[in-house]
DNA sequence: CTGTATCCACAACGATACTG
DNA sequence: CAGTATCGTTGTGGATACAG
């Protein structure tokens, strides 16, 4: 089936500004990653697999995620609560951006001492 | 030859994010792939092929990739003053990077009218 | 032609604490 | 377990003007 295509407001259009502006923040591509390699999760679970990042900061980047399609949250249960969150085919798709990512940042970057 | 690795600080040490925190900014990748595509460039030729961006966000993107190794910069002549700025290998290397971005970037969003 | 200097606005992040 | 509420700080971008 074809893919819901994301919306993309104004800017001077470029595809790859438009990518940049979706995926750009700073965890979303980690975000995107554990989804892709670990399948649905929950908050917490997703929270300590990440590792560094707030509950706050995560929370505003799941919605964020999700208001430009890209993620979906399911309420499993209610009490306790219990929600998933996977990635929407859009999200799923960016899998090739996002290995590339990894591949580069693997050969290229290399951890500072120095701090 | 080997590729001298950029360096990168602290974080959690993460070659998705450290990669996302490289090229995040939002003119990083376009920049980088006008580059690709059309080989080195003169200041005010690169702005406007890019569009949109003042020069004051272009020269702080430019210092900020220089400074991250992704690029070079070369004066050619002065009087009048002509600088070129080329990629470095390691900037030459996010290709597969920013290909892949045009590449979802064409085939998932759609540009809206609505603005 | 190649940038800097201001100044301003707002987005993004982080630490911490707290709620249903 | 899954978030919100605060509050403060830094990052990032944009408009405009000006300079070597």
């Amino acid at each position: 089936m074809s893919q819901m295509p994301v919306e993309c407001k104004g800017d001077n259009w470029c595809p790859i500004t438009a990518t940049a502006n979706l995926i750009g923040k700073k965890w979303h591509p980690v975000i995107i990653h554990r989804l892709i390699e670990e399948g649905p999760h929950g908050f917490n679970s997703l929270k300590e697999e990440i590792g560094g990042i707030s509950s706050k900061v995560l929370s505003e980047s799941l919605d964020d995620l999700q208001e430009k399609n890209l993620l979906d949250r399911e309420v499993v249960s209610e009490k306790p609560v219990r929600v998933k969150y996977k990635l929407t085919e859009a999200g799923e798709s960016l899998e090739p951006v996002i290995e590339e990512m990894l591949v580069w940042g693997r050969s290229n970057l290399v951890e500072s001492d120095t701090i």
